[in-house]
DNA sequence: CCTTTTTATTTATCAATGATAGTTTAAGGC
DNA sequence: GCCTTAAACTATCATTGATAAATAAAAAGG
């Protein structure tokens, strides 16, 4: 409370405000980790922020605005560009599996991602690059964009399955999950290439 | 209320009994699918079959278990063997577009499986049985799993994406999502098919 | 036929949660 | 020095999942 000299019981300002929407995502993912997503709530946040919850709807407008910026930040640390010269199948396999394994150390991320409706950076950044070096490939755009949301849902659906305690406890029982990913991914890619070479053809799409 | 001659205040039992886990679980998703999942709560389902909510605590341990059984409904509905005969791509095909058009006919189903642990039915009939005729196809039990892991999985992350309004108003206004779905899914099968033949050959996995 | 037990609901009540209203303090512009 | 804006606070709501205790009807037991 009135332990911290830096903070009056009024209200600073810009100076040394104490939150900002990064501050309060850091915060949020950083709770969620501990504890899961259900701990994630106003009261346990601000407190976590040494704050009060009413504070933390200055600078988010919701719970679900909250998690649309949690999932923004995740996304935004886990799809790179294509290095000059890489093989889209490399690329695109590599931004997969970086992506489950992104996904995968934020706990709950599946639910919280099911939750999130996606802010316009999500939309406006994040589908172009990953559709862009699709079509560089040659993919027609519709196919581009097919691909990329079905790699996008693959992941998202696998990550949601395995931090399901109950699912993944049951199928990690048959199969090591990484490899079975992998084999996923290898294949769908596999496909993405017979048709890319189709579409050389007569192109039938 | 009292409207009901069928129903006394106190007690009815067996005969008329008036709920029972089919009821209250056909009666969630009505609800569901009128209002959103939001809606979905003890007293306005309780409500809607002319009850108070503590009486649904008699059949139903908890929200989360009645998600998961709306769940394992859901999938008991969409999931079918081949017929005899038919090639295993065709089947899958048919179970990934069948599954697809089953989701999306129920509002918020992507949200529900998010949050739904999978019930014991879920586990043990529901996966073998998407991995039994991929077995028979010549696929290895691990492949198999996989394999049917990952249909499960790209179909769950798609439905999540396509019933997200913002999502897939963006996604939409670039490309046909039944036929983006279809493409992807096309993608897959063709990729794995890729596989079954590698078997035959070195077999390499 | 009366008593006891079980089944299935009710009423009453909680604690937790997301959210808003209204208040308060600090800083910056004039 | 005042006024406006930024950024927090206190107080308070309505809603929600859930439980406890009461209660009535039906079934079971004799």
């Amino acid at each position: 409370m009135s332990s911290d000299p830096k903070r009056a019981v009024g209200r600073p300002k810009k100076q040394d405000a104490f939150l900002d929407t990064a501050v309060i995502v850091d915060a949020a993912w950083t709770l969620v980790e501990q504890d899961g997503v259900d701990a994630l709530t106003t009261r346990t946040l601000a407190s976590a922020l040494g704050v009060k919850s009413p504070a933390l709807y200055w600078h988010v407008p919701s719970m679900t605005a909250l998690h649309s910026l949690m999932v923004e930040r995740m996304l935004t640390e886990s799809i790179r560009n294509p290095q000059p010269g890489e093989r889209w199948q490399d690329w695109l396999r590599d931004v997969g599996t970086t992506q489950r394994r992104n996904f995968m150390s934020h706990r709950d991320s599946g639910r919280i991602l099911a939750m999130a409706p996606p802010t316009d950076v999500t939309r406006n950044e994040v589908i172009p690059m990953l559709t862009a070096p699709l079509v560089n490939a040659g993919f027609a755009p519709d196919q581009a964009v097919a691909a990329a949301g079905a790699v996008a849902s693959f992941v998202l659906g696998w990550v949601i399955y395995e931090q399901s305690a109950e699912a993944s406890r049951f199928v990690a029982s048959m199969v090591n999950l990484g490899s079975a990913f992998e084999f996923g991914l290898d294949a769908f890619i596999g496909g993405l290439q017979e048709r890319l070479l189709a579409n050389a053809g007569i192109g039938d799409w």
